[in-house]
Order: structure tokens, then C-alpha cells, then sequence
DNA sequence: ATTAGCACTCTCGTTACGAGAGTGCTAAAA
DNA sequence: TTTTAGCACTCTCGTAACGAGAGTGCTAAT
């Protein structure tokens, strides 16, 4: 388990990078007629061989050419690949599309989406900014029939929630007004905790109205409270690793159940800290249904205020280095987007 | 093309319910077996011949049994199948949980969508309620950092849009409070064309504010407005007409992309009146991406107040009966919720 | 340490073939 | 006139056989 030489990492380097492209194993005299290599391929061979025994290589049959193993792909990953960054032009491109959408949250994310499933041709998911503690900012009560009352509530950050409040008898616009406004003098950035503090102090309906708005401040701080935007299932159907429908029925329903992709978050990018991206290959031998996925994640936001995650998911065969270049700099990009939100 | 005997309509109905059930080409033999028909598998050879000939049915190859063609599933779902209905078990059920979830448009859209996938095993859709033409009901403006203001929209019905609006200079937050003040007692139920009028009246602030929520009350009639809720894209990649990757990446396609979806429910479901349920069999002759699928869709909703679109996408073989009662079901309880949301 | 040479292995596409399922037609039965 | 039994015919599908092609591993020479 020595390390491996300058010429080993070559080969394994190109063996990868023909794989990625062809998803075809790739033979010894291949690679040095495509790759022009000064050593003949009996030398290829021998230095495969030793791939193999290092566990970075595998034959899919005896006399094939060789495949990356899932290990290969992470040591080209963490020790080859180098670090590699999006070209000026790209950046400029997708930064001057967010600042020409709409300034609005629930746009953003799905541009995120998109370009994140545009430029890795994979799925991508992105799930919406939250606060790991939700604090109060202001609070609306209008009223729309009889007993019935909308509640909209705005979290620090700019998040929106919307709740419905059935009363025990009819109130008027005015004493709603009037409870609202007592609630966002008293309550101004507060947090769950604070609020419950207040709670004796109020009559009935702002009792209950701050018991709702308790309860949204809660749902704020779980793992996986607001929306979850996903563009691109469709890229990654036209891989020939997919053309078992079954890997690519089990790959997708990680993405689209919720609790499935709440496991997964909670148990890898939730745990590391803003800006780094994280690699996940071949399911890491955790997870069954992404045996033959990768996926590349990173959680973005500022720590304290609110964050989210935000990751894509392809065939293990997967151009790390583009798509690894393009989650870090989305992440940075709606980063910046939620510090400027916070701003206050 | 004269029409079909009795015995001949029960022999079409029986061939679609057995390919429905196995997916395989059924044969004259079987069906007298499997059914106990009174008559021999000759007989049901000639009509079976009658009925390929007036294009209901279809032979694979020759000599395999016969396969129902998109004509006979039209036939069938117009002409044999009559009004079926969800078991009341089911319907209670189904309605018990969108009483028992969260008063919340967001909620019940994707409870919405999740019955429809799960009853019916196929992918799902549904869209956001919006209003036909939108009207003001409240608006608030939050300062949130130096000159960022939040402008938060509340249109007849509930439904909220959030907006960010950027000042030249600052203003204060009693400022905006009173401007916001102002704008609710002015526009109070009114449309885009009608809060124009009020243009005029306004300061550069309040001019700026109006134009905004015009913009959004005109978003708002756009066809496809709103959030589109998806569930159970997985299911449909189990089917074994999906099994050709390629046939799902299309069929899916028009699910993910707003463009297709917005082109497809423009000119089928929004034509139609609330309460109907369209089959799309086959794409009809004009979506090559849906050939080997079919759709069943509805408008849900109340005309003049707000309405939107659900339905549900699978393969041609699908189980009509159920999922037509489940869109019909869901539709109408989607229409009630909405009737309740907008009274006022 | 590298490489030319070669025998060996395994996949993949093609072909051949028989079993099985189902049809269409004809002639007999109802 | 309608239904049905009988039968020859057709087409698919799984299996086996086979050769071409690609690639390996090993040995011996450089």
C-alpha cells in the first residue's frame, strides 16, 4: 500500500479521464496511441496491474480493459484532480444571471437549480436558506372571512410564511391591526424562546397568535424546513450507467422523497461547515440506493443567520472537477446572496 | 365502422383489462380461460379480427396476441368503461388528510400531489391556485437593510408574494409603514388595471410600490403563475414501457420543464371548464414526447376567483378507472378548499 | 527497467434451431 | 347463418455454436 509513482498516477489520471468520457474500460494500447505516451503499453500493463492490486483499478472481466474503481475515482479526486476553478467567462455568465432575476428568493433557488443541472448535465437539488434559529421580524394578521385570519409572518433574513388562524369569534380588521402591531414592537428579532416569555403578558388572541408563530419559528430551525427546488432528473436518465431503469429509479427517489434526502443531508454536508464541498462516491457504502451515484454537495449561507445546502447528483463517471468548480461557486454565490439579505 | 356488438365490446373491454393487468399481448385462448367465456377461442379469434380491423386492436408482431391501440383505449375510457367512483373508504381517507394538514396552500399542494401519485402509482402534478385576474388585498413594506425594503403582497385568496424593492435613499420604517397604510385603504380589491388609475396620486415612493404590486397582480394571470408540485416521478421509471430510458427522459421532460408544461396545459386543461376530466391518450398527434404515455388532467378551482391544474402522467396502460376517480375527487376537493380560502 | 511477441481469455454479434404461443382459414356442427 | 374444432403456418424467444476482436499476462530479449 505504498504510494504510487509519478508514472502511476499519470496512467491512472488518463484512465480516468478516457473513462469519463467513453464509459468505456479502457485497454493498454489505447491509451498510449490517444494519449501519445512514451512508454509502450507492455509498461501500461504493468502499471495497470499494479493499479489493480492497489485497489484503484478494476477488470469487469477478465481480458477488458480496465475501470476505475470507486476508491480510484476518490483518489483522483482528493489527491490528483488539483484544485480546479470555473473559467472567468462561465462565473460572469452565471452571476449576471442572478442579478437579472427577480430579487426574490424562491427565483433564486431556481436558477440555482437550473444551472447547477445545466452545467454538470446531472441532477441538482437546492434547498431553500433557513435559519438555524428563527428569529422574529415582523408579523401581518389580515383578516378574510369571519373567524378565519391570514397570518403572514417574516423571519429575519426575509423568509415568508404564511399560516391560516381560525378564531373563536369574529374580530375586526382593526383590533387584528392592533394586536399585530403590539406583537412587532414587543417581539423585534426575538427568538422561540423569547417569544414564550412574552406569552402571559398578552390576551387571548395574541396568545394565540404567538403560540402560531412559535411553532413557525420551530419549523425554521428544522433540518429540512423550507422547500426543496431539484432541476435536471432528466440529465442524468441519458447516462448509459441509468440504462438500468432501477438504479435510476432508486438514484431519483433519494432526491425526491423527503425523508431520504433529510437522512442524507443531516449526515454529511449538515455536519461540515460552510464553503467546503463535499464528495460523496458510490454511496460511500451507507447508502444502498446510490451505489452507482455520486454526488457532489456544499452547503452554503452564513453560519448563524441562515443556511442551506445544495449538491448534484450523477453517475459515479462524473466530471468531478467542473461540477465540484461550479457547487463551490454557486454555494459562494448564494452565500453572498444570503449575507446580503441579513443585512439589517 | 359501424358499432361494435355487445359481444365485441365486451371482448375490447376484457383485452384492455388484461393488458393492463400483465402488459403483454393477450391471446384468444387465454382470455376464454382466464374470463370463462361462454364462447370458444374461435369465436373470439373473428371478433378479435373485427376489432383490429375497425383499429381498436393491434397485433405486436403476426401471431403474438393482440394489443390494445390508442384508439381502443379511447374507446374504452369514452365509450366502455362508465362513471366510476373512489371506494368511500378512500375518499374519507383522502379528505381526513387535507383536513388534518396544515392550513397552508403549500401543504395541501403537496398533499395534493403526493394522493394523487400514490393512488394512482404514476408521476403527478399539480399546480398553484392563482387567480384568473389578481386582486389586491393587502400590502406591507418592511425595511430591512438601509434602502432594501421587503414588500410583501397579499392577493384575494391568500396567496402571498414576496418582493424586494430597492430605494435611491433611505427611508424610514414609520415612512413606509404609512405609504403602506395609505396603499391598503386605497386599492382595497382592486385589479391591475384599476390600482393604475391610482398612479397619479401617489409620491415617487408610492408610485415605485405601485408599480411593483402591478406587476405582480399581472404575474399573477399569467397561465402558469404559480409553483408546480410534482410527486411520484419515480414511480413511472418501474413500468415496463419506461424500460427504454429514453421514453421516460421524454415523458419526464415535459414534467420538469415549465416551457413544455405551460404549452400543454394551455391547450388542453385551461380550455375546458372546472370539474371535467380530460384523457390525453398518447400525446393525441401533437406531443411526440408523451406517445407512449397518457394523461389525465383537470382544472380545479372557481372561475372568476382563483383556479389551477392538476393531473397525473403514466403509460398508456394505465388504470383509467381509478385514476380518472382520483383527479375527479381531488380536483373537487381541491375546488372547495379554494371556495373557502377566497370568501370574504 | 522496458518492451516485443505470443498464447490465452472473454465479450459480442451473428447464425441456427427448436419450443411455444397464437393466428387465420376451412370444414363440420349447431 | 353462426359457432367451433382442427390444423397448418408464422413469429418470438431462449439457447447453443462460432468466429472476430480486443485486451491481458507472461516470457524472453533488449
Amino acid at each position: 500500500m505504498t504510494s504510487l509513482s509519478e508514472r502511476q498516477k499519470l496512467i491512472l489520471a488518463l484512465v480516468i479521464r478516457d473513462y469519463i468520457e467513453t464509459a468505456q474500460p479502457v485497454g493498454s494500447q489505447r491509451l498510449v496511441d490517444k494519449y501519445g505516451l512514451e512508454f509502450s503499453s507492455a509498461t501500461v500493463r504493468n502499471e495497470m496491474a499494479a493499479l489493480t492490486d492497489a485497489g484503484y483499478l478494476r477488470q469487469p472481466h477478465t481480458s477488458a480493459g480496465r475501470e476505475p474503481t470507486e476508491d480510484g475515482y476518490r483518489y483522483f479526486v482528493r489527491q490528483l484532480m488539483g484544485h480546479t476553478d470555473l473559467p472567468d467567462t462561465t462565473k460572469r455568465m452565471i452571476t449576471h444571471q442572478f442579478y437579472q432575476a427577480r430579487q426574490d428568493i424562491d427565483q433564486w433557488m431556481r436558477l440555482a437549480a437550473s444551472i447547477l443541472a445545466h452545467q454538470s448535465q446531472a441532477a441538482s437539488l437546492v434547498t431553500a436558506p433557513h435559519p438555524e434559529q428563527g428569529h422574529f421580524k415582523h408579523l401581518e394578521l389580515v383578516s378574510t372571512f369571519a373567524r378565519q385570519v391570514l397570518m403572514v409572518l417574516v423571519l429575519a433574513g426575509g423568509e415568508v410564511r404564511q399560516q391560516m388562524l381560525v378564531l373563536a369569534e369574529p374580530v375586526s380588521q382593526g383590533q387584528l391591526s392592533s394586536v399585530a402591531d403590539k406583537i412587532n414592537q414587543r417581539c423585534q428579532g426575538m427568538d422561540a424562546e423569547g417569544i414564550s416569555a412574552l406569552l402571559p403578558q398578552m390576551d387571548a388572541l395574541g396568545q394565540d397568535v404567538l403560540k402560531l408563530t412559535i411553532e413557525e419559528l420551530d419549523r425554521s430551525s428544522a433540518v429540512l424546513g423550507g422547500e426543496v427546488y431539484r432541476d435536471g432528473l432528466t440529465n442524468v436518465l441519458g447516462e448509459p450507467e441509468f440504462s438500468e431503469v432501477d438504479m435510476a429509479r432508486r438514484a431519483l427517489r433519494v432526491l425526491e422523497e423527503r425523508s431520504l434526502l433529510e437522512d442524507l443531508l443531516s449526515r454529511t454536508i449538515l455536519t461540515s461547515g460552510i464553503g467546503g464541498v463535499q464528495v460523496l462516491i458510490g454511496g460511500e457504502g451507507t447508502w444502498e440506493d446510490l451505489r452507482h451515484c455520486s454526488m457532489v454537495l456544499a452547503r452554503y449561507g452564513a453560519p448563524g443567520l441562515a443556511t442551506g445546502a445544495l449538491g448534484v447528483l450523477g453517475p459515479i463517471r462524473m466530471a468531478y472537477g467542473r461540477t465540484i468548480s461550479t457547487v463551490r461557486f454557486v454555494a459562494g454565490l448564494l452565500s453572498d446572496l444570503v449575507v446580503e439579505m441579513h443585512l439589517e
